[in-house]
DNA sequence: ACCTGAACACCGTTCAAGT
DNA sequence: ACCTGAACACCGTTCAAGT
């Protein structure tokens, strides 16, 4: 959850600000490039919110009215933020070039989480219609290309892709949800659910009136150590994706 | 995406208010009950930023500072939220009794997508380590209970419901934005398109660099009218995983 | 015990003024 | 053309003071 999101982006002056080459040279030597890669390493060290325009505004050196000419307002920042980890995805990954359909797929996937991982704050982000900016494009080309040729319709290769991203990015998010809470308070989940439950079984009155969901908490604390597995939930939940996936292959080869 | 989530939620103080029968009959005649179903009813209207604690206070009729020892602070007012309506899920939509498993998963994820399009401010707020309450506790114990007995471990239940709700929440956000981009510029999106697509054209430079997205956007864009069909990758990705999880579940039995 | 008013330390953004 | 300082209209939250 970031602040303001109150004015959606201005569309048209965003895409000046995505596409232009030539940054309009300004005294003071800041770029958009670098006050966006700024905010970026901002937000990776202390999230979304510490991302202030005053405060992007002391990292660079400058007051903060001087970065409106080059980043429009707050939420054109936070897109130009977006766009560029966007069109950093396949930098470290390897692309997805692989021969079999699967496997391209898996490193779509894993590229995604690797990028949630690095940059949490990307999963606070409402994605809406994505910016169409350098970085998105590129993205968005690379991963259709892992799912062209391979027997679907171009409409299905949009969805797929739709369904896998938001399948990755969702249990990501869940998964830097918990990884935040487990930092905030230093404890590990079985130590939190411990300080917690005394209150919760007073609150509850004892009375089992969730037997299931107890039956299923109890397994995942003592196989996993933790209150929800969000990485081993995007695992399965990609592996039986894929599955279905390859039925619906196989079964229009045949 | 919302205000100020620098602070997370107290988690004693916050179980201390989601599990209390007896609220400690005010001066004033507000609730904790009554103050979540206001700045519920508000957020449906004009989202989560608009849930500010002063905005909240003058529609319960009292001041800021008065909705403090019934709300704990905004953090704690966000997680309330959210356990209210996860609590409501299942109190309109028929709850998922169906006698085939694939059937009783389709009512999860129905259920879990009418409520992102009745509360869309829900996709906003972070998951995370669920919060423990009352309405939360009931909906997963729904929702385990159509994973029960077909045969998958309690840690794969668990794992299996965490990522159908991360795919339909994932695609309920992305349908969301949308909207709400849509919704502000009162524009259909090919007609947004129409509008940014010179400004894109001259910013790309005209260059195809992107050949597949060029194609694939095409296809979406005419056979949907959108630039994004995030219900149909809703639609097929949930079908993808139910797919998946069939052959998972047959393969045991055989 | 509960509520209030004033205050504190922040926000994003505008706008006239400087160079 | 770009940058600055001051100002505006907001935030969440604290805290002493009232009843």
């Amino acid at each position: 959850m970031a602040k303001r999101a109150d004015r959606p982006a201005d569309p048209l002056k965003l895409i000046g600000l995505l596409w232009r080459e030539q940054p309009p040279a300004p005294r003071s030597g800041i770029t958009t490039r670098q006050v966006v890669a700024l905010a970026v390493d901002l937000a990776d060290r202390e999230g979304v919110d510490a991302v202030t325009i005053r405060r992007v505004a002391e990292e660079a050196g400058v007051t903060a009215m001087a970065l409106y000419p080059h980043i429009g307002g707050r939420s054109e920042l936070l897109e130009l933020m977006f766009d560029h980890v966007a069109g950093q995805t396949y930098e470290r990954a390897p692309a997805p070039v692989a021969a079999h359909w699967r496997e391209r797929l898996e490193a779509v996937a894993r590229a995604n989480w690797a990028a949630c991982v690095r940059h949490p704050w990307i999963t606070d982000l409402s994605p809406g219609r994505p910016a169409p900016g350098p970085g998105t494009s590129a993205k968005y080309e690379t991963e259709l290309r892992a799912l062209d040729g391979i027997g679907l319709s171009e409409v299905e290769m949009d969805q797929t892709l739709t369904a896998l991203l938001a399948l990755v990015t969702g249990a990501a998010r869940a998964a830097v949800a918990a990884h935040r809470v487990r930092e905030h308070s230093r404890t590990s989940d079985t130590e939190w659910w411990r300080a917690i439950e005394p209150a919760l079984a007073a609150a509850m009155g004892d009375s089992d009136r969730f037997p299931v969901a107890g039956r299923v908490s109890r397994a995942v604390g003592e196989s996993t150590g933790r209150a929800n597995d969000a990485e081993g939930a995007y695992r399965l939940g990609l592996s039986l994706l894929l599955d279905g996936l390859a039925g619906v292959v196989e079964g229009r080869r045949a």
